[in-house]
DNA sequence: ACCTGAACACCGTTCAAGT
DNA sequence: ACCTGAACACCGTTCAAGT
Protein backbone atom coordinates (compact mmCIF):
# COMPACT_ATOMS: atom_id res chain seq x y z
CA UNK A 1 0.00 0.00 0.00
CA UNK A 2 2.79 2.29 -0.34
CA UNK A 3 4.27 2.15 -3.79
CA UNK A 4 1.08 3.04 -5.41
CA UNK A 5 1.73 5.62 -8.54
CA UNK A 6 1.21 8.66 -8.60
CA UNK A 7 -1.45 8.75 -10.85
CA UNK A 8 -4.63 6.54 -9.92
CA UNK A 9 -5.39 5.97 -13.21
CA UNK A 10 -9.10 4.77 -12.03
CA UNK A 11 -10.14 7.64 -9.40
CA UNK A 12 -13.24 8.37 -11.18
CA UNK A 13 -14.73 5.04 -11.32
CA UNK A 14 -13.61 3.73 -7.92
CA UNK A 15 -15.26 7.36 -6.23
CA UNK A 16 -18.43 6.16 -8.31
CA UNK A 17 -18.64 2.94 -6.94
CA UNK A 18 -17.69 3.99 -3.12
CA UNK A 19 -19.97 6.45 -3.40
CA UNK A 20 -23.02 4.25 -4.62
CA UNK A 21 -22.48 1.75 -1.52
CA UNK A 22 -22.78 4.53 0.68
CA UNK A 23 -25.85 6.02 -0.56
CA UNK A 24 -26.84 3.13 -0.33
CA UNK A 25 -25.80 1.62 3.01
CA UNK A 26 -25.94 5.36 4.79
CA UNK A 27 -27.62 7.88 2.83
CA UNK A 28 -27.04 10.88 1.19
CA UNK A 29 -26.23 12.84 3.95
CA UNK A 30 -23.01 9.93 5.01
CA UNK A 31 -21.53 10.94 1.50
CA UNK A 32 -18.81 12.98 2.27
CA UNK A 33 -15.53 13.38 -0.65
CA UNK A 34 -13.18 13.67 1.78
CA UNK A 35 -14.40 10.41 3.13
CA UNK A 36 -14.47 8.82 -0.60
CA UNK A 37 -10.91 10.23 -1.29
CA UNK A 38 -9.68 8.50 1.64
CA UNK A 39 -11.01 5.02 0.92
CA UNK A 40 -9.70 5.47 -2.32
CA UNK A 41 -6.21 5.96 -1.03
CA UNK A 42 -5.88 9.36 -2.71
CA UNK A 43 -5.70 12.98 -0.70
CA UNK A 44 -8.83 15.00 -0.12
CA UNK A 45 -8.35 17.05 -2.80
CA UNK A 46 -7.98 14.97 -5.74
CA UNK A 47 -11.46 14.39 -6.33
CA UNK A 48 -11.20 17.58 -7.92
CA UNK A 49 -9.91 16.80 -11.08
CA UNK A 50 -13.20 14.44 -11.77
CA UNK A 51 -15.78 16.66 -10.39
CA UNK A 52 -15.73 19.92 -9.53
CA UNK A 53 -17.77 19.50 -6.70
CA UNK A 54 -20.18 17.57 -4.37
CA UNK A 55 -23.34 18.04 -6.45
CA UNK A 56 -21.33 17.30 -9.53
CA UNK A 57 -20.44 13.74 -8.19
CA UNK A 58 -24.69 13.81 -6.81
CA UNK A 59 -25.38 14.70 -10.82
CA UNK A 60 -23.28 11.40 -12.33
CA UNK A 61 -24.76 9.40 -9.99
CA UNK A 62 -28.10 10.15 -10.66
CA UNK A 63 -26.89 9.80 -14.35
CA UNK A 64 -25.30 6.63 -13.66
CA UNK A 65 -28.86 5.51 -11.75
CA UNK A 66 -31.10 6.76 -14.82
CA UNK A 67 -28.87 4.42 -17.10
CA UNK A 68 -29.17 1.53 -14.91
CA UNK A 69 -32.85 1.85 -14.15
CA UNK A 70 -33.85 1.98 -17.85
CA UNK A 71 -31.27 -1.19 -18.81
CA UNK A 72 -33.29 -2.96 -16.08
CA UNK A 73 -36.65 -1.88 -17.19
CA UNK A 74 -35.71 -2.81 -20.82
CA UNK A 75 -34.73 -6.27 -19.60
CA UNK A 76 -37.93 -6.90 -17.16
CA UNK A 77 -39.79 -6.22 -20.10
CA UNK A 78 -37.55 -8.36 -22.64
CA UNK A 79 -38.33 -11.18 -20.69
CA UNK A 80 -42.14 -10.72 -19.79
CA UNK A 81 -44.00 -13.62 -21.54
CA UNK A 82 -47.28 -13.22 -23.37
CA UNK A 83 -49.19 -9.84 -23.93
CA UNK A 84 -48.45 -6.23 -23.63
CA UNK A 85 -50.81 -5.91 -20.01
CA UNK A 86 -47.89 -8.62 -18.36
CA UNK A 87 -45.30 -6.88 -19.94
CA UNK A 88 -46.25 -3.32 -18.48
CA UNK A 89 -46.67 -5.10 -14.92
CA UNK A 90 -43.03 -6.58 -15.17
CA UNK A 91 -41.85 -3.30 -16.31
CA UNK A 92 -43.25 -1.38 -13.68
CA UNK A 93 -42.39 -4.23 -11.43
CA UNK A 94 -38.82 -3.87 -12.33
CA UNK A 95 -38.80 -0.54 -11.80
CA UNK A 96 -40.51 -0.75 -8.37
CA UNK A 97 -37.66 -3.31 -7.14
CA UNK A 98 -34.67 -0.86 -8.80
CA UNK A 99 -36.42 1.72 -5.93
CA UNK A 100 -36.59 -0.88 -3.00
CA UNK A 101 -33.08 -1.54 -3.58
CA UNK A 102 -31.64 1.81 -3.70
CA UNK A 103 -34.00 4.44 -2.75
CA UNK A 104 -31.38 6.83 -1.83
CA UNK A 105 -30.25 6.93 -5.37
CA UNK A 106 -34.48 7.03 -6.90
CA UNK A 107 -34.47 9.95 -4.05
CA UNK A 108 -31.65 11.76 -5.56
CA UNK A 109 -32.68 11.04 -9.22
CA UNK A 110 -36.07 12.66 -8.73
CA UNK A 111 -35.19 15.30 -6.22
CA UNK A 112 -36.50 18.65 -6.60
CA UNK A 113 -33.61 20.87 -7.33
CA UNK A 114 -34.18 24.28 -8.38
CA UNK A 115 -32.36 24.54 -11.84
CA UNK A 116 -33.42 21.40 -13.01
CA UNK A 117 -31.29 18.46 -14.45
CA UNK A 118 -27.92 18.67 -15.70
CA UNK A 119 -27.31 18.14 -18.99
CA UNK A 120 -26.26 14.91 -19.03
CA UNK A 121 -28.60 13.56 -16.03
CA UNK A 122 -31.73 15.00 -18.49
CA UNK A 123 -30.16 13.01 -21.16
CA UNK A 124 -30.34 9.99 -19.18
CA UNK A 125 -33.66 10.67 -17.62
CA UNK A 126 -35.20 10.19 -21.36
CA UNK A 127 -33.32 7.25 -22.22
CA UNK A 128 -35.49 6.21 -19.71
CA UNK A 129 -39.27 7.68 -20.80
CA UNK A 130 -37.79 6.53 -24.04
CA UNK A 131 -37.75 3.01 -22.97
CA UNK A 132 -41.23 2.67 -21.16
CA UNK A 133 -42.78 5.17 -24.40
CA UNK A 134 -41.50 2.08 -26.73
CA UNK A 135 -42.76 -0.59 -24.06
CA UNK A 136 -46.44 1.14 -23.80
CA UNK A 137 -46.12 0.94 -27.59
CA UNK A 138 -46.47 -3.02 -27.74
CA UNK A 139 -50.30 -2.19 -26.61
CA UNK A 140 -51.35 -0.34 -29.60
CA UNK A 141 -51.73 -2.90 -32.09
CA UNK A 142 -53.70 -5.56 -30.25
CA UNK A 143 -57.14 -3.43 -30.06
CA UNK A 144 -55.70 -2.13 -27.19
CA UNK A 145 -55.40 1.76 -27.07
CA UNK A 146 -55.26 4.24 -29.73
CA UNK A 147 -51.85 5.18 -31.07
CA UNK A 148 -52.22 8.85 -29.81
CA UNK A 149 -52.35 7.81 -26.23
CA UNK A 150 -48.87 6.29 -25.66
CA UNK A 151 -47.16 9.47 -25.04
CA UNK A 152 -50.10 10.32 -22.60
CA UNK A 153 -50.67 6.64 -20.94
CA UNK A 154 -46.54 6.56 -20.51
CA UNK A 155 -46.22 9.61 -18.29
CA UNK A 156 -49.20 9.05 -16.34
CA UNK A 157 -47.89 5.70 -15.93
CA UNK A 158 -44.71 6.92 -15.28
CA UNK A 159 -45.71 9.73 -12.49
CA UNK A 160 -47.61 6.55 -10.88
CA UNK A 161 -44.94 3.89 -10.12
CA UNK A 162 -43.06 7.26 -9.33
CA UNK A 163 -45.34 8.05 -6.84
CA UNK A 164 -46.06 4.30 -5.55
CA UNK A 165 -42.13 4.13 -5.09
CA UNK A 166 -41.68 7.17 -3.25
CA UNK A 167 -44.80 5.60 -0.87
CA UNK A 168 -42.64 2.70 -0.73
CA UNK A 169 -39.45 4.71 0.11
CA UNK A 170 -41.09 6.78 2.72
CA UNK A 171 -42.47 3.92 4.38
CA UNK A 172 -46.00 4.97 3.69
CA UNK A 173 -47.37 1.78 2.58
CA UNK A 174 -45.45 -1.80 1.75
CA UNK A 175 -43.60 -3.13 -0.95
CA UNK A 176 -46.51 -5.59 -1.48
CA UNK A 177 -48.77 -2.92 -1.25
CA UNK A 178 -47.53 -0.88 -3.65
CA UNK A 179 -47.79 -3.67 -6.09
CA UNK A 180 -50.65 -4.52 -5.65
CA UNK A 181 -51.07 -0.65 -6.56
CA UNK A 182 -49.03 -1.12 -9.86
CA UNK A 183 -51.61 -3.61 -10.60
CA UNK A 184 -54.49 -2.00 -10.42
CA UNK A 185 -53.28 1.00 -12.04
CA UNK A 186 -52.06 -0.72 -14.96
CA UNK A 187 -55.60 -2.47 -15.17
CA UNK A 188 -57.04 0.78 -15.04
CA UNK A 189 -55.44 2.99 -17.04
CA UNK A 190 -55.42 0.19 -19.78
CA UNK A 191 -59.00 -0.43 -19.08
CA UNK A 192 -60.00 3.38 -19.03
CA UNK A 193 -57.72 4.50 -22.56
CA UNK A 194 -59.07 1.29 -24.56
CA UNK A 195 -63.23 1.24 -23.42
CA UNK A 196 -63.29 4.66 -23.47
CA UNK A 197 -62.32 6.02 -26.89
CA UNK A 198 -63.50 9.48 -26.46
CA UNK A 199 -60.11 11.61 -25.33
CA UNK A 200 -59.80 11.15 -20.95
CA UNK A 201 -58.94 14.69 -21.15
CA UNK A 202 -62.14 16.18 -22.38
CA UNK A 203 -63.85 18.88 -20.29
CA UNK B 1 -30.14 44.57 20.03
CA UNK B 2 -28.80 44.83 23.32
CA UNK B 3 -31.56 44.26 26.09
CA UNK B 4 -33.00 41.40 24.77
CA UNK B 5 -34.13 39.03 27.68
CA UNK B 6 -32.20 36.01 28.48
CA UNK B 7 -35.18 34.13 27.71
CA UNK B 8 -36.10 34.49 24.00
CA UNK B 9 -39.66 33.00 24.80
CA UNK B 10 -40.09 32.27 21.04
CA UNK B 11 -37.43 30.60 19.85
CA UNK B 12 -38.83 27.30 18.78
CA UNK B 13 -41.44 29.07 16.43
CA UNK B 14 -38.95 31.50 15.14
CA UNK B 15 -36.48 28.95 14.21
CA UNK B 16 -39.27 27.12 12.11
CA UNK B 17 -40.59 29.86 10.34
CA UNK B 18 -36.75 30.89 9.14
CA UNK B 19 -35.92 27.41 8.33
CA UNK B 20 -39.21 27.45 5.69
CA UNK B 21 -37.94 30.19 4.52
CA UNK B 22 -34.24 28.93 4.05
CA UNK B 23 -36.05 25.39 2.64
CA UNK B 24 -38.16 27.65 0.02
CA UNK B 25 -35.52 29.82 -1.30
CA UNK B 26 -32.28 28.23 -1.00
CA UNK B 27 -33.09 24.97 0.02
CA UNK B 28 -32.34 22.18 2.20
CA UNK B 29 -28.49 21.66 1.58
CA UNK B 30 -28.52 25.53 2.55
CA UNK B 31 -30.38 24.73 5.63
CA UNK B 32 -27.80 25.32 8.57
CA UNK B 33 -29.07 25.18 12.46
CA UNK B 34 -26.28 27.68 13.22
CA UNK B 35 -27.71 30.01 10.43
CA UNK B 36 -30.78 29.71 12.22
CA UNK B 37 -29.32 30.62 15.56
CA UNK B 38 -27.44 33.27 14.19
CA UNK B 39 -30.71 35.51 12.34
CA UNK B 40 -32.46 34.37 15.68
CA UNK B 41 -29.93 36.19 17.75
CA UNK B 42 -29.37 33.83 19.93
CA UNK B 43 -26.22 31.32 20.16
CA UNK B 44 -25.16 28.71 18.08
CA UNK B 45 -26.22 26.18 21.03
CA UNK B 46 -29.82 27.48 21.57
CA UNK B 47 -31.36 25.60 19.19
CA UNK B 48 -30.66 22.51 20.74
CA UNK B 49 -32.95 22.76 23.61
CA UNK B 50 -36.12 22.44 20.75
CA UNK B 51 -34.44 20.14 18.61
CA UNK B 52 -31.70 18.07 19.68
CA UNK B 53 -30.74 18.00 16.15
CA UNK B 54 -30.79 19.01 12.63
CA UNK B 55 -32.92 16.07 11.80
CA UNK B 56 -35.45 16.82 14.47
CA UNK B 57 -35.84 19.85 12.74
CA UNK B 58 -36.06 18.70 9.33
CA UNK B 59 -38.79 16.30 11.22
CA UNK B 60 -40.63 19.20 12.47
CA UNK B 61 -40.82 20.76 9.02
CA UNK B 62 -42.27 17.56 7.92
CA UNK B 63 -44.88 16.97 10.28
CA UNK B 64 -45.83 21.02 9.74
CA UNK B 65 -45.76 20.65 6.27
CA UNK B 66 -48.19 17.47 6.02
CA UNK B 67 -50.58 19.46 8.53
CA UNK B 68 -50.50 22.34 6.16
CA UNK B 69 -50.75 20.23 2.99
CA UNK B 70 -53.92 18.14 4.82
CA UNK B 71 -55.20 21.24 5.65
CA UNK B 72 -54.85 23.17 2.07
CA UNK B 73 -56.44 19.91 0.28
CA UNK B 74 -59.80 19.63 2.68
CA UNK B 75 -60.08 24.01 1.80
CA UNK B 76 -59.63 23.38 -2.08
CA UNK B 77 -62.14 20.27 -1.65
CA UNK B 78 -64.89 22.18 0.69
CA UNK B 79 -64.78 24.87 -1.74
CA UNK B 80 -65.36 22.62 -4.99
CA UNK B 81 -68.73 23.15 -6.19
CA UNK B 82 -70.66 20.16 -7.87
CA UNK B 83 -70.00 16.46 -8.42
CA UNK B 84 -67.31 14.63 -6.92
CA UNK B 85 -65.07 14.24 -9.79
CA UNK B 86 -64.56 18.39 -9.18
CA UNK B 87 -64.11 17.79 -5.63
CA UNK B 88 -61.40 15.43 -6.79
CA UNK B 89 -59.74 17.33 -9.14
CA UNK B 90 -59.96 20.51 -6.96
CA UNK B 91 -58.48 18.36 -3.72
CA UNK B 92 -55.50 17.27 -6.57
CA UNK B 93 -54.90 20.88 -7.80
CA UNK B 94 -54.24 21.88 -4.54
CA UNK B 95 -52.03 19.31 -3.63
CA UNK B 96 -49.93 20.00 -7.14
CA UNK B 97 -49.82 23.46 -5.95
CA UNK B 98 -48.55 22.97 -2.46
CA UNK B 99 -45.46 20.71 -4.43
CA UNK B 100 -44.93 23.91 -6.56
CA UNK B 101 -45.29 26.35 -4.14
CA UNK B 102 -42.92 24.32 -2.27
CA UNK B 103 -40.48 21.87 -3.79
CA UNK B 104 -37.61 21.50 -1.26
CA UNK B 105 -40.30 21.28 1.67
CA UNK B 106 -42.59 18.45 -0.26
CA UNK B 107 -39.37 16.74 -1.49
CA UNK B 108 -38.04 16.54 2.42
CA UNK B 109 -41.85 15.41 3.57
CA UNK B 110 -41.93 12.01 1.02
CA UNK B 111 -37.87 11.66 1.47
CA UNK B 112 -36.88 7.82 1.30
CA UNK B 113 -36.00 7.26 5.03
CA UNK B 114 -33.69 3.97 6.19
CA UNK B 115 -36.09 4.24 9.57
CA UNK B 116 -39.08 5.29 8.41
CA UNK B 117 -40.94 8.45 9.56
CA UNK B 118 -40.94 9.39 12.86
CA UNK B 119 -44.07 9.09 14.84
CA UNK B 120 -45.00 12.90 14.94
CA UNK B 121 -44.25 13.26 11.31
CA UNK B 122 -46.21 10.08 10.62
CA UNK B 123 -49.30 11.16 12.27
CA UNK B 124 -49.54 14.09 10.15
CA UNK B 125 -48.86 12.19 7.07
CA UNK B 126 -52.04 10.17 8.18
CA UNK B 127 -53.90 13.40 8.54
CA UNK B 128 -53.43 13.88 4.97
CA UNK B 129 -54.49 10.55 3.97
CA UNK B 130 -57.90 10.64 6.14
CA UNK B 131 -58.28 13.99 4.62
CA UNK B 132 -58.33 12.03 1.00
CA UNK B 133 -60.41 9.21 1.73
CA UNK B 134 -62.80 11.54 3.05
CA UNK B 135 -63.12 13.70 -0.38
CA UNK B 136 -62.82 9.69 -1.68
CA UNK B 137 -65.57 8.97 -0.39
CA UNK B 138 -67.77 11.37 -1.82
CA UNK B 139 -67.84 9.80 -4.94
CA UNK B 140 -69.64 6.57 -3.42
CA UNK B 141 -73.39 7.24 -3.55
CA UNK B 142 -74.00 9.10 -7.15
CA UNK B 143 -73.36 5.67 -8.51
CA UNK B 144 -69.66 5.93 -8.83
CA UNK B 145 -67.66 3.20 -7.27
CA UNK B 146 -67.97 1.00 -4.46
CA UNK B 147 -67.47 1.92 -0.90
CA UNK B 148 -65.12 -1.11 -0.62
CA UNK B 149 -62.82 0.66 -3.33
CA UNK B 150 -62.26 3.73 -1.60
CA UNK B 151 -59.20 2.58 0.37
CA UNK B 152 -57.54 1.19 -2.73
CA UNK B 153 -58.71 4.14 -5.21
CA UNK B 154 -57.89 6.48 -2.37
CA UNK B 155 -54.08 5.43 -2.56
CA UNK B 156 -53.43 5.10 -5.98
CA UNK B 157 -54.61 8.51 -6.74
CA UNK B 158 -52.38 9.82 -4.04
CA UNK B 159 -49.81 8.03 -5.27
CA UNK B 160 -50.54 9.45 -8.79
CA UNK B 161 -50.32 12.70 -7.22
CA UNK B 162 -47.56 12.54 -6.01
CA UNK B 163 -45.35 11.13 -8.53
CA UNK B 164 -46.99 14.10 -11.05
CA UNK B 165 -45.79 16.30 -8.44
CA UNK B 166 -42.11 14.53 -8.20
CA UNK B 167 -42.00 15.17 -12.29
CA UNK B 168 -43.00 18.65 -11.92
CA UNK B 169 -40.27 19.53 -9.18
CA UNK B 170 -37.18 17.63 -10.68
CA UNK B 171 -38.82 19.56 -14.16
CA UNK B 172 -39.27 16.31 -16.11
CA UNK B 173 -42.92 17.53 -17.13
CA UNK B 174 -44.31 21.43 -16.49
CA UNK B 175 -47.12 22.15 -14.17
CA UNK B 176 -49.38 22.38 -17.05
CA UNK B 177 -48.82 18.97 -18.41
CA UNK B 178 -48.94 17.92 -14.52
CA UNK B 179 -52.44 19.31 -14.24
CA UNK B 180 -53.67 17.98 -17.35
CA UNK B 181 -52.16 14.30 -15.99
CA UNK B 182 -54.07 14.83 -13.20
CA UNK B 183 -57.33 15.48 -14.90
CA UNK B 184 -56.76 12.25 -17.10
CA UNK B 185 -55.65 9.85 -14.27
CA UNK B 186 -59.13 10.93 -12.26
CA UNK B 187 -61.21 10.39 -15.19
CA UNK B 188 -59.41 7.16 -15.76
CA UNK B 189 -59.20 6.08 -12.51
CA UNK B 190 -63.11 7.14 -11.99
CA UNK B 191 -64.08 5.87 -15.11
CA UNK B 192 -62.03 2.14 -14.47
CA UNK B 193 -63.40 1.75 -11.34
CA UNK B 194 -67.47 2.30 -11.94
CA UNK B 195 -67.27 0.76 -15.71
CA UNK B 196 -65.61 -2.29 -14.86
CA UNK B 197 -66.80 -3.18 -11.49
CA UNK B 198 -65.37 -6.42 -11.44
CA UNK B 199 -62.18 -6.32 -8.84
CA UNK B 200 -59.32 -4.66 -10.72
CA UNK B 201 -57.02 -6.63 -8.70
CA UNK B 202 -57.92 -9.77 -10.03
CA UNK B 203 -55.29 -11.40 -11.96
C1' DA C 1 -36.26 25.44 31.60
C1' DC C 2 -33.56 27.79 28.50
C1' DC C 3 -29.41 29.83 26.78
C1' DT C 4 -24.08 30.83 26.46
C1' DG C 5 -19.62 29.90 24.72
C1' DA C 6 -15.60 27.05 24.34
C1' DA C 7 -14.16 22.78 22.38
C1' DC C 8 -13.94 18.96 19.11
C1' DA C 9 -14.11 16.57 14.92
C1' DC C 10 -15.61 16.93 10.58
C1' DC C 11 -16.80 19.12 6.11
C1' DG C 12 -16.42 21.50 1.00
C1' DT C 13 -13.67 24.37 -1.62
C1' DT C 14 -9.60 26.78 -3.28
C1' DC C 15 -5.05 26.88 -5.02
C1' DA C 16 -0.10 26.85 -5.49
C1' DA C 17 2.98 23.34 -6.04
C1' DG C 18 4.61 19.00 -7.38
C1' DT C 19 4.97 14.74 -10.94
C1' DA D 1 -3.49 15.66 -16.93
C1' DC D 2 -3.71 14.34 -12.38
C1' DC D 3 -2.62 14.54 -7.57
C1' DT D 4 -0.70 16.68 -2.97
C1' DG D 5 -1.16 19.34 1.12
C1' DA D 6 -1.84 23.64 3.48
C1' DA D 7 -5.31 27.03 4.23
C1' DC D 8 -9.91 28.95 4.93
C1' DA D 9 -14.51 29.27 6.30
C1' DC D 10 -18.10 26.73 7.61
C1' DC D 11 -20.66 22.93 9.89
C1' DG D 12 -23.14 19.65 13.78
C1' DT D 13 -22.70 18.16 18.27
C1' DT D 14 -21.40 18.05 23.12
C1' DC D 15 -21.29 19.98 27.60
C1' DA D 16 -20.13 22.62 31.69
C1' DA D 17 -21.59 26.85 33.18
C1' DG D 18 -24.55 30.64 33.69
C1' DT D 19 -29.55 32.90 34.55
Amino acid sequence: MSDRPFHHGNLRAVLLEQAETVLRERGIDALSLRELAREAGVSHGAPRSHFIDRNALLDALAERGFVRLADEVREAAAKAPGDYVRTLRAAGTAYLRFGLREPALADLMFAAKADGPSPAVSAAAERLFDTMTSIMSTGVAPGGYDARDVGRLTLLLGTTIQGISAFIASHRITAAQGEALLDDAITLFIAGAAAGRQSPSGK
